[in-house]
DNA sequence: TTTATACATTTGTATATACAATTATTGTAT
DNA sequence: ATACAATAATTGTATATACAAATGTATAAA
């Protein structure tokens, strides 16, 4: 994946603006990839993410809020998300007793059995994704991206 | 920028899935630090990269294919993306006379004295994003994300 | 108790985007 | 010249998202 080729530039790029250049460049291809082998199911890759955020909390309900916390695009309006998953299915929603301002949201079995389908070919796309690293390599990679 | 701690999971994440979890993590970082400081432009970054590629064609107008094929988030719809450009007088559209499908567009002087302007903003944003990389470990970098 | 403040979620609005379908123009084979 | 395919851009539709405002509930202060 050259950056120069792919933007059709001539010009070389300062190191600095190659690297966040390069770096959205590889997000969206991730981010198509991922999004592509999802369409099937579909649900989005941040439907996914919050099945995946309830599953693991091992039948404590979330709220908007943790979930919010805990979603890697952290989004306004999680309500939304949240209802689309409800249409289909996939997650309960009601109101937290103890707090009538909460909701509870849970995963239901329906949502455990599709995610786990979704596991299997969400995990053969990374491996295509980083197929070309070792592991190495992907240990140096997060450590570099620690520096952000 | 720990990945655990920021999806506040306790569970260890295996190291692929946790190299593109943190890729997705930085982008997000990372774009929406450059979408704030051009906020005050109200220019998205979308927005201000086709400023950028149309200034780099030095007069040459583009089309709307050429613009796309340059675009680092490949869109269907740049059509819409120029009109917003084109209703803040940064740019000009024409139909090009030698084969009358296309168009032709170019950034006006206005929007070259604001690019000029949001292009010190955005250095700036980009020096602080990379802040504690040294040129070595950002040649590191672009050299990983070479790899996806 | 009333009032104010904080909290949790929802809704409204504008913009962004993906994808498909449509329009207009050009090129080509017969 | 006509018909058909290819190209370039635009439009329609559904969904996604950012941001602000609104709603409903709980807590605290006077």
């Amino acid at each position: 994946m050259n950056v120069e080729e792919i933007i059709k530039t001539e010009t070389k790029i300062p190191l600095k603006s190659r690297s966040i250049i390069h770096l959205f460049l590889v997000h969206n291809k991730v981010n198509d990839h991922l999004a592509k082998v999802l369409k099937p199911f579909e649900v989005s890759l941040q439907q996914f993410n919050v099945l995946r955020i309830l599953r693991g909390r091992k039948g404590k309900p979330a709220n908007l809020s943790t979930l919010n916390e805990r979603m890697i695009n952290k989004m306004s309006n999680t309500t939304r998300l949240v209802d689309k998953l409800l249409v289909k299915g996939y997650v309960d929603r009601a109101v937290c007793p103890s707090n009538r301002r909460k909701v509870e949201i849970t995963i239901t079995t329906e949502g455990e059995k599709v995610l786990r389908k979704m596991d299997r070919i969400i995990k053969h796309a990374e491996e295509e994704l980083v197929h070309n690293f070792s592991s190495k390599e992907l240990e140096q990679l997060n450590l570099l991206l620690h520096k952000f």
